[in-house]
Order: C-alpha cells, then sequence, then structure tokens
DNA sequence: TCAATTATTGAACGCCGTTCAAGAAAGTCA
DNA sequence: TGACTTTCTTGAACGGCGTTCAATAATTGA
C-alpha cells in the first residue's frame, strides 16, 4: 500500500532509539520496511536528510513554536515543581510562574538527547548546520535576554550551554556504545551548569561545590 | 623493509591531517604505505586503537608529563606574554611566571584540536574513554587546583572546560567538512570560557578552602 | 644452513550509501 | 471499461568499507 515519507522516518526513529546510529543503515531500514534499499531514496534525497529528520523530531518538544500546544517537555521545562535536585535554582521567588529557566531548559534538552541513542551525534550536525535556529537555542536565548542579558550576552551564554551539553552527552553516550559504566554525570552536569550559569543566579551565593 | 608502527601511525596522522577523518580508512592508508589492507593488522588491532593513538599524538602536548621537555605549546599555555584577547585574564599580578592559566591551556587544547581536520571527533572518544585522565584535563585540574578550588570544584571546572571546547570544535568542523562558512567562533568561544572561568576571575567569590 | 620468528599477501566475508533502467501500481479522465 | 500518466518499487550494479586468515615470503639467530 505504497510506503510514505513518515513511514520511513517513523522506521528510522524506531531503530535509532532501539539500537542506536551503527545500526540505522538504509539497507537496513529499507528491511525493516520490508522493501528494496533503493525505495528509500523516492521518499528521502539521502541518509543525511533523514538524519536531519531526525533531529529535529528529537528536540520538537523544545521548539520555540508559534503554535501553542502544552506538551509535556515544555511544561517541565517551565517553572512549574522542580523534583530533579535542581542545579542551584531553586525557588527565590524571582521566577514567575509561566517563565523559562535557563537551566530547566538545558536540563530537559540534555534529557531529551540522552533519551535517543547517539542522541547527541545526530544533534551535532543539525546544531552546526544552524546554532542559533536549532531548539532549544531561541527558547534558552529568550530565557536569558528576559533576565536582562543583551542579545549577544544570551546568544553567548545560550551556545555555552548547547555545546557544553552536547559535548557532555556525547561523552556519555560514547561510553555507552562501548558497554562502559556511566558514572557521576548527572552531577557532573549540574555542576557544569551552575557555573556557566553562575552570573544568573540568585545574588546570594548558592550552595554548591 | 619491513613496515614499523610508526610508519603506520605517521602515515595515519598525515591523511587526517590532510583529508580527514572520512579519508582515513585502512585500506587507503594501506595504498599509501603500498601495502595490502591486512598487512596493517600486524601493527595495529584495529582501527579504533589506531585512532587513539592519534588523538594522544594530538593532545600530546598539553600531557602533564614528568619528563619536563619545553615544548613550544606548553609554554604557549603557560603565563608568557598572552597576545590573543584573552577571555578576562588580564595580568593582575597574581599570576606568578610558570603558572599554568587555565584560560590559557584551554585556549591552547583548542588550537591544537582544531589544527588537525575533525580532530574535535577523534579526541572525543578517547576524553570518554578516560574522562579524567586526557590531556588538558590533569593539566587544568592543576592550574584550578592551585587557584584555591576543591579538588572537586577543579575537576567539575576543567571537565566543563573540556566538554565545552570539544562542543564548539565539533560544530566548527562539522560546518568546515560541508564547506560553509564559519563565523565567529573565536569571540564565541572566548565567551564562553570567561563565563566558566568567572569565579576564578573574581577571586571575592571563592569560599571554599 | 636450517629452523624459528616476523611480516606480508591474496582472497574472501559481509557490510555500507547511492544510482538507475526497467517494471509494477494507482490515479485520472473519456 | 480502457488508455494514459504519475507515483512508486525492484533488481542489479558500482565502488567503497573493516576485518580475518591460510599460505607465503623475508629476516633473524644459532
Amino acid at each position: 500500500m505504497a510506503l510514505n515519507r513518515d513511514d520511513v522516518v517513523d522506521a528510522a526513529w524506531h531503530i535509532l532509539q532501539s539500537y542506536g546510529l551503527g545500526d540505522l543503515s538504509m539497507r537496513r531500514l529499507a528491511k525493516e520496511l520490508g522493501v528494496q534499499p533503493g525505495a528509500l531514496y523516492w521518499h528521502v534525497a539521502n541518509k543525511q536528510e533523514l538524519l536531519a529528520v531526525l533531529a529535529q523530531r528529537m528536540v520538537a518538544p523544545l521548539a520555540a513554536d508559534r503554535g501553542a500546544h502544552d506538551d509535556a517537555a515544555l511544561r517541565a521545562a517551565r517553572s512549574a515543581g522542580h523534583d530533579g535536585a535542581g542545579p542551584g535554582h531553586s525557588d527565590d521567588g524571582r521566577t514567575e510562574p509561566g517563565h523559562l529557566d535557563a537551566a530547566r531548559v538545558a536540563t530537559e534538552f540534555r534529557r531529551l538527547v540522552l533519551a535517543v541513542r547517539d542522541g547527541a551525534e545526530v544533534i551535532g550536525v543539525a546544531h552546526a548546520l544552524d546554532p542559533l535556529d536549532l531548539p532549544p537555542v531561541p527558547l534558552l536565548v529568550a530565557a536569558l535576554s528576559a533576565t536582562g542579558l543583551t542579545q549577544r550576552a544570551a546568544e553567548d551564554t545560550a551556545l555555552t550551554l548547547v555545546r557544553f551539553t552536547l559535548g557532555s552527552v556525547t561523552a556519555q553516550q560514547t561510553r555507552e556504545a562501548m558497554g562502559l559504566p556511566t558514572t557521576d554525570s548527572a552531577p557532573r552536569f549540574e555542576a557544569g551548569l551552575a557555573l556557566i550559569l553562575a552570573r544568573e543566579a540568585a545574588p546570594h551565593e548558592r550552595s554548591d561545590p
């Protein structure tokens, strides 16, 4: 009943999630769909384009979308109850409800990328192509600008956050791909966040290492 | 006259430098050496090991080596005259001669990785395998400890620096590999450095042992 | 000189992304 | 219904890849 571009992307997404980038080959994807490899090229220009679509899908929950669906990940990034041990961003009254907190956005970004095998590698390419437009950068810039930073400073901080996060997740996923144990990753990530966002944090010094 | 492990590594290094990771295949390497592909496996266990050696070679100038050769890159990382517009680390008298400045080490690290095509990708794997021991981490930890940070805080800061740097260089080299122009990369890197090292620059905020 | 060690070959295995002529299905309109 | 067009799929090939391994060559040491 005729393959569809979405079928291809969905199957690719499934392979990526379940088996990682190493197993996501056009041939394997074709097999999964019960089709010859060549058929895929009717729906998708090449593998790179396919990966770009997957990257988008991965961070879609953090897109600063004009159409306001109220999806779970964005909600998690907003200033509702903060369940995880946050990087020094306890509610001190300065954060109004609905406000997007940079630390929370970065944490949510990390969570999304970490949830997909080799996610950092996939996102990395997309980020390189368009550093300032790929989610979560616009969201971060907005959040940081709202704290009084200039546009340039907000961009610098947002890019620093994203690149640090990608660097961290890449390291962790590389280890995971080799079957090595992961130690300490969340606290080290939060420590990095705290360093980068020290300026945004409350003037009274927080209680971190 | 019988190939040698160093010949293999040298040739691989040359291909990496000149043509990038995409062109560094065992077959191509064999051709360069006038030998059949299988021959390489006498000198090197597999491609991964070869890349690990290349990674080491890349950052060797920043190894915190016991044997004190006085190589150029390490000298550049020491507190001699600072030609580039440094990220908020002007000499304020607090840095004694011979002292290793974290910002300078990070800048030198970036320079070394950036100088090799796809260097970030190669180093990334090595860093993932052994986050705290790969140069320049020990050097950074030493430099940061010397400013009064606890071991843990020094490690956190060093890892943040390294991961941010790898994230930045990865983004830039990914663009370069696609033939896209690179804009702004040095200033954005220095801005990130400044954010991460803000604490070192402002000693009054430092309240730990 | 002859055996042991060291190094290389040649061929194969099973993958990979991508292209393209030829053909099959599905849709359109008379 | 049939004819015609557009949409999609096949099958086969091209040129690559990392890696293995028996057989063989070159070198070394006694």
